[in-house]
Parts: structure tokens; sequence; C-alpha cells
RNA sequence: CGGGGUGUAGCGUAGCCCGGUUAUCGCGCCACGUUUGGGACGUGGAGGCCGCAGGUUCGAAUCCUGCCACCCCGACCA
């Protein structure tokens, strides 16, 4: 009978499935990655564009990356970089002048092979025009090293004129096959930064104080805590002495990079031929280091923090801080409110609060608030009639979710406060479920259990050699994320081969 | 590049096996009215080269062939 009633709900297409569909996110713990493709869309972060592994970045997701890079930019300039710009193509010679740098990058390259289109003869449409091959094919970068070094080489003559401190904001491109929204996007947007030392010392000595940039940005304002380590050498960056990197986890339990800084040696110098003239006489090879964080930051930043409502961002990276909600029955209401409302939005702003008061008429109270949840705005005030008769206001943190009725007196102060108690809770909930995730263990029966049942960083014992690494990466999904750098020494055997090891590494399945 | 899948309105979809009136439903959109303290309701309306190109047929969203695009899983990667 039932089944009966069933078919003739479908006949009549009146049975109620999608219903919700188009409201509720998927939930974190059904579908993870599914969660994340769906929010980064319905917050209005990005979408998929026509263009295959391409996204298009909407004003609301840029607004976020803006607030990063107005504050990376001001690190690196505090530190003495400055900013200058390259080109986006690169002539094919450069990329091979450095072996290992080609190897690595070789396999993912956009190509330039032509110059111009022309109407076919047959009337079949635009063509390329194959008298308008180029004599020398262009790549376009995946990263600008070769460019730039080819560029150093006639800006360096002497010692003088080191430290060389340059970074670029730009776009670059890697074929990758998979792409996600953010996390691995065949085109993103970063920052790159290369510098030119007179001594190895000092070389290295710029890798760590970047490296130390990045953690310190990740950690205070994406209040994303991060392990600052080293790369083993098959996770080294091609071409690199030594890659430095900040790893953090996200709330599935898999790594992520969120910054590379690289100590590039002399091989970058050698490759292109940029020497100097040292204080002493002598013409050396000058050392070198590149740096750079992308867009990844953003699918970091989701990753890290949101939950099954929506996004959850920290007030110090929020486009909008504070969304003031007004509840009103008529215009007159509305304009009453309007007024107060206008008083604190100029006492906020005064603060350096970024408040917006969304008085449209066009949307409801409860709608705003599911949006607003969805865009992770960290404050939330609703204001209505009744407060205005009582002098209060109703207050919501993103985070807990926490509704307070409080009086418009206090509220700068409370607003001040909130966001800054909000920034903290995000970073120590995020540090204390990171804390909990990492998971020494000493048998590779539990390091295969932990990885399959808890997931996170696992910390083991490695005997050091590429053949092991390569091995457990095999048999597990797990790679070594990094040898922390503040590890300490601990004699200690390999969890998968027994043999000899100093000290502990991160283990983890990364994005 | 290997394996799997999907293309129907802005989005999500029904119909396809078994060809046949005007292509279904929900969300969204537009208008008007009533509403507004947690995703409103009613009434009316607009919106479709059914991925593209061929073929079979009196007739194709439906069958056949080719192509294209996208998604998921692997290998690669920030």
């Amino acid at each position: 009978m039932s089944k009966l009633i069933f078919f003739l709900l479908k006949r009549c297409n009146i049975y109620a499935k999608p219903l919700i569909m188009s409201k509720k996110l998927t939930k974190r713990e059904d579908d993870y990655s599914k969660w994340y493709n769906e929010l980064v869309v319905k917050a209005d972060l990005a979408e998929n564009s026509g263009v295959r592994g391409c996204m298009v970045i909407k004003p609301y997701g840029y607004a976020i990356w803006e607030k990063m890079q107005a504050e990376l930019d001001k690190k690196f300039k505090e530190t003495g970089h400055e900013n200058a710009y390259f080109p986006l193509f690169i002539p094919k010679s450069f990329l091979s002048k450095e072996a290992a740098h080609v190897d690595g990058f070789a396999k993912e390259c956009a190509v330039v092979t032509h110059y111009r289109l022309k109407n076919a003869e047959d009337g079949s449409g635009l063509i390329v025009d194959p008298d308008a091959k180029l004599e020398e094919e262009l790549i376009v970068r995946p990263t600008s090293e070769t460019i730039i070094w080819d560029t150093y080489r006639r800006w360096i003559e002497s010692y003088r004129d080191l430290p060389l401190l340059i970074n670029q904001w730009a776009n670059v491109v890697r074929w990758e096959m998979r792409t996600r929204l953010f996390l691995r996007t065949a085109e993103f947007l970063w920052q790159e930064g290369h510098t030119a030392h007179a001594t190895k010392n000092e070389a290295v000595t710029e890798s760590e104080l970047i490296l130390d940039i990045y953690a310190e940005f990740a950690e205070k304002y994406m209040a994303m805590p991060v392990i600052k380590g080293l790369k083993t050498e098959s996770e080294r960056f091609a071409g690199a002495v030594e890659t430095y990197c900040i790893e953090g986890l996200m709330q599935d339990g898999k790594a992520l990079q969120a910054g590379t800084s690289h100590f590039l040696g002399q091989n970058f110098a050698k490759a292109f031929d940029v020497m100097f003239t040292s204080k002493e006489g002598k013409r050396e090879h000058v050392w070198a280091t590149s740096w750079g964080v992308s867009t990844r930051l953003m699918g970091a930043l989701v990753m890290t923090h949101s939950d099954d409502l929506g996004l959850v961002l920290p007030p110090n990276l929020a486009p909008i801080q504070v969304v003031i909600i007004p509840i009103h029955r008529n215009d007159e209401q509305l304009d009453a409110i309007s007024v107060k409302v206008n008083e604190i939005v100029k006492e906020l702003r005064k603060k350096g609060v970024s408040v917006k008061f969304d008085n449209r008429t066009t949307y409801k109270p409860g709608w705003k608030f599911a949006q607003y949840e969805l865009k992770g705005v960290p404050l939330r005030i609703a204001m209505g009639p009744r407060d205005l008769e009582e002098g209060t206001l109703e207050i919501a943190r993103r985070d807990t979710l926490e509704k307070k009725s409080i009086s418009q007196d206090d509220v700068v102060s409370y607003v001040e406060k909130t966001l800054e108690d909000i920034q903290n809770n995000l970073f120590n909930k995020a540090l204390d479920y990171r804390d909990t995730h990492i998971t020494e263990v000493n048998t590779f029966e539990e390091f295969k259990d932990v990885l399959e049942h808890k997931a996170g960083f696992v910390s083991a014992h490695w005997d050091g050699t590429k053949e092991t690494e390569e091995k457990i990466k095999d048999l597990t999904k797990a790679t070594i994320r990094c040898i922390p750098l503040n590890n300490k020494i601990e004699e200690g055997k390999c969890v998968f081969t027994g043999g000899k090891s100093t000290q502990r590494v991160l283990f983890a399945k990364a994005y």
C-alpha cells in the first residue's frame, strides 16, 4: 500500500525531497570534502569558472585575501623588502637552466606557442594562425625564480648591491590534474619573495625570518596554529638546498602546507651566472632565498575554523566584523532604530571596527541571521523596538553562537573586548585540536592505527632515507610533513625499518 | 593519464529503459498584497537550441554514432 502511494506521489512529482537542499550545508561529518566545496560557494568566496581548474574569486572572498595581503605586505616592508613586478611569460630556455627546477615544474607548465589568431578560410571560425608561431615558446610562469635571476644578473655587481630584497604579488599557473577551489587551482594568486645575499649565513637567516613572519601571520591573523619545520629532501622545492615550511592541521585531521621559505644556496646564482665582487675584491656567486604564500591560505582559513552553519572568520581577517540587523514592523520603527544604530556605527568605526548596518527591507531578519552566519561575520547585533525602549541590544557571537542582551551604552567596549575574545578563542580551539592530534608512535602498527582511526600528525622516528619515506607513503598515503625546527634530539629506532634515528619527524596525510 | 559518473531554466531535478499533445517539480527571480525578535505566506508571472554535431524515424530529451565539457576516485602538486 505504502509502496503504491509512494509510486503515485513520485508520478505526480510532489514527493518533497530537495526542499531544504538549497539552504542547508552538508555536514562536516557526513562528507568533509563536500562541505568544504559547498561552503566556499555558498559563502560567496569563490566559484568555478568556465576555464578548467580556474576559479573566480568573488568580492567577499577577495576582501579576505586583500586583508591577508595588506598584513603580509606590511610585514615584508617592515623587514626591508620592496615590491616589484616581473613578466608573466618566461622563455622556455630560462626554465631549463637550473636542472632540478625544470624537473619539478616541466610537467605542469602552460606554454604559449603562437601570437595571433585568424578567421579560418572555410569560415569555421577563429583558428590559431600557423604563420604566427613563436621562435621560442613562452612558459606561463609557474614560479618566477628563472626570470628574476636572469634579471638579477644585471642588477648585481658589487657587495654594495646586496642584499637585494624583492617581493612580487602575482598570479602563477601550474597545470594541475585535479583542482579544488583555493586549495589547488590551475591559476592562483600569491606573493613570491626573491632575495640575494653576500653570504650563506645571511641567506639562511632571511629564510628563517620569513618563516617567522609566515608563522606569526598564520597564528595572529588566521588564528591557525602552525608547526615550523624543514622539509625532507623529497618534499623540498625544486632547486632549493633547504625548504622551511609551516604546516597547519585541518579539522578532518589532514595537514596543509600553508607557506614555504626556501634557502636556494648558490644554485640559481650559478645557473644564471649572478656574481658580485666582495669587499676583498673577490668574484663570488650570490646566495639566494625564495618564499611564498598563496590563495591556498583561504582554504586553510575555511578548514581551520568553520562549522556546519557556515564560515567562521577570525576578527582580524573578517571583512565585516560586526553586522547590525534592525527588527521592525514599519518604516517609522526602522527610522527610529536607524537613528540609534547610526550613532553606534559611527562610534565603532572610530575605533577601527568594520561594521555593516544591513537595513535592507527586502530581506527578513531571520534570513539575514542565517546569511551572516554562513558568511562567518564574528559579531551580530540585532536591535528592535523592544531594545529601543529599554536601551538594549542583542549581540551574538559567531564562534560560540552565544546570544546576550547588553546595554547600548556598553556596546563599543563590549565589541572591542569580544572581538579580541573571539580571535583568541578560535586560536585556542584550533591549537587544542592540533595538540591533541599529534600522536607519538613507536611501532608501524600504531602508526597505521593512528592514521586510520584518529588522523592528524603522527610523530615517529625515521631512519632518514628517501626509500623508507617512499615506502611509508605507498603503504599509508602519509608523507613526512616536516622535521620540526624545535625538535628535541632523542635516540630511537625507525618506526618502519628499525634503523637508527636521532629525532622524531611529523607524518600526516596532507592536502 | 587510468577507472567511474553526469550533462534538461540561475541552481537542484523528473521524464530516458519502453520515441507520440503545451518537458515535471522545488528553490531562486519579477509584480502585487499581507508580513518582519531565527531561513514568511498568498495570488499572479517570466524564464528551456533537453551539452554539441550527425544519423534512424511520419515523429527524438528519449534510440544509434561521434565529439565536447564538467564532477568523483587514483597517480602529480602550493
